[in-house]
DNA sequence: CCGGCGTCTGTGAGCGTTCACAGTAGAGAA
DNA sequence: TTCTCTACTGTGAACGCTCACAGACGCCGG
């Protein structure tokens, strides 16, 4: 009743107070807390009272003394934060994470890789066993804090298809070869013939799959592949707005354009702007991610939605299987057309 | 040499096996690593060499159990999500204290209380000891968290003055009165008379200092207000569109416009096209927070620039200047006004 | 009646640290 | 010499929990 009224910390109570307070042993207030298996009905119900009486919350740091399990995460961030911090993506995809640990009581913890000096005192505190497993989002090849970890054998589940590091680390992703394909086809459908395209960086997976995907709904269309009608992006809106000058002086009959990002397709939507060609009636543009750019864009953007809400979970169910002792997974989640003004 | 190489973990080295590795005992070595005082200079660098050969890492849950500090913090958005999370000030906010909290060596746990439940299990979770204090972001008023932590004395930092909560909680926030000041004196100094304004949530202590700052300015420059040229807003792009539309009904002759955020300035930009007014030729347009969207704008935006780097690592100083048991501190950081187009 | 089994409970040990304390050695003062 | 003081070092005892073990109890089949 009166308990806790005048601020200022005081001693939490301990297992061994609620044990004193059921008349039971540490033993069975240890039981209850893990699962209550092989404990009576009664038992139980005094060692809860007697929680809700004391307001006992379990102390991690003995608990995890003794278990060798931290139950925590890391959130990892190795590849140039400018870029992730600014894509709405990422927040959802750390919001997602956040709050699948949440239901399962695990806190996230957020760990940014920028300088060397960071990747190394975060390499130590993951493989010191701080977490117990890391959710990795870095879209780079070969990033060496994956290979250390992966070496250590740390619980490990990446966000997009980690290339350059070998099979055994698990990753989540959306289909991007297959949303690629949606997109041109859907172009095709429309009647389009010379459709261009701006790639995402092609040292990434999702930019080289959804080059890919294009390429091959041209062939199954039976579209000749014109290389001038392939111009290089690295998903900024700046690159984009280069990348649609580009397109038009190399190809200016162009009558469609696949964006591999939504950011990149408000650059391409500006330059097209510029040069007096009218969306969708002269030239269709279709975007990647179904970002809020792609709402707020004039005309606003048909795209790709990329689940992310989705990867967020199936992210943190591998990671937990993972550290359960299950084999590394692979996940790829489909991804969805969303029709809107630009095509 | 050849340890560690197989991957699959295995029991980190312990302060025992230092301890016996240098000859000295553990007390010695936990000297060594808590400031090294009264530690003989041979001791010293034996336990160094015996760390760095076995590859030591202090067991972070073993020193907790018995300090009964965490060396971890909390940051915790408690309102709205989709508001900070959309906001790309929120990321550099993240960013900003995850890198100065690193640089102590201490984690960050991200917290996100949404619903009901989270807020009582992050609570419980807070003022059971499993952090040693919280950084929050909440901009509502007497936010039912916060109350609850300052009663339970943890220490705690907002961002942004937090109204109705009393004293005794820190916080850091960025100088919205005078930033309002200098861009308002700003369009007056351009020769602007009928100056209106589209507010924030006036819920909210920005939203109220920034439209006190204009009625200053107006005061001081012998304007008189005229409550047709104030129309409120939530800072979201839309209310900024209808708040530019309200405006040019009420008081058509208005010649500049002081918009309390970027966002919502994009809105009113919006707004004044249609209705074929120039920016700036025929009004000036103002906006607060210098996010991308100030940039990204057609014209671009004169706007207030937050010193969001600085909040961040000011954040964190007090914070755990109050975790080592200072008083509460607040904390107001200058703004800086950005010229661009649109003025 | 006994032995066995399944269910439930208490007990001691120990996880890896820090902390308080007791102790040692050497230097300098009396 | 002896005593004191300072600089340094080692040693239990905790911190709050889980885990393995041993024991108690009731119930069944023999």
């Amino acid at each position: 009743m009166t308990m806790n009224q005048t601020g200022g910390r005081r001693r939490p109570p301990t297992i061994h107070d609620v044990a004193r307070e059921a008349g039971v042993s540490r033993g069975t207030v240890s039981r209850v807390l893990n699962g209550g298996h092989y404990v009576s009905p009664a038992a139980q119900e005094a060692v809860n009272a007697a929680i809700r009486k004391t307001g006992y919350v379990v102390n991690r740091h003995a608990r995890s003394l003794i278990t060798g399990r931290s139950d925590s995460v890391g959130f990892l961030l190795t590849e140039p934060q400018e870029r992730f911090f600014e894509d709405p993506n990422f927040n959802v995809l750390l919001r997602g994470c956040t709050q699948a640990l949440a239901a399962h009581d695990i806190p996230l913890l957020l760990m940014l890789a920028g300088t060397e000096d960071e990747r190394r005192r975060i390499t130590r505190y993951i493989t010191a066993g701080h977490v117990d497993g890391v959710l990795l989002v870095s879209s780079h090849s070969g990033d060496p804090v994956a290979l250390e970890l992966r070496e250590a054998g740390v619980p490990l589940v990446a966000c997009g298809k980690p290339i350059g590091i070998g099979s055994k680390v698990s990753y989540v992703a959306a289909d991007d070869r297959d949303g690629a394909r949606d997109m041109v086809r859907h172009l095709v459908s429309l009647g389009h013939r010379r459709i261009g395209v701006v790639t995402g960086p092609l040292d990434t997976p999702g930019g080289v799959e959804r080059l890919a995907g294009y390429k091959e709904v041209l062939a199954e269309a039976g579209i000749e592949v014109d290389e001038k009608l392939i111009v290089p992006g690295d998903y900024s809106r700046a690159s984009g707005e280069a990348g649609g000058e580009r397109l038009l002086a190399q190809a200016p009959d162009v009558d469609a354009v696949f964006v591999a990002s939504d950011l990149m397709a408000q650059g391409v939507l500006a330059a097209l702007r510029r040069a007096g060609r009218r969306v969708p009636d002269d030239i269709a543009v279709g975007g990647f991610d179904d970002s809020p750019a792609a709402t707020a864009a004039t005309p606003s953007l048909t795209t790709i939605r990329q689940p992310w809400d989705r990867i967020s979970a199936e992210m943190v169910r591998v990671l937990l299987a993972q550290i359960g002792g299950e084999d590394a997974a692979a996940v790829i989640l489909p991804t969805e057309l969303v029709r809107r003004e630009s095509t």
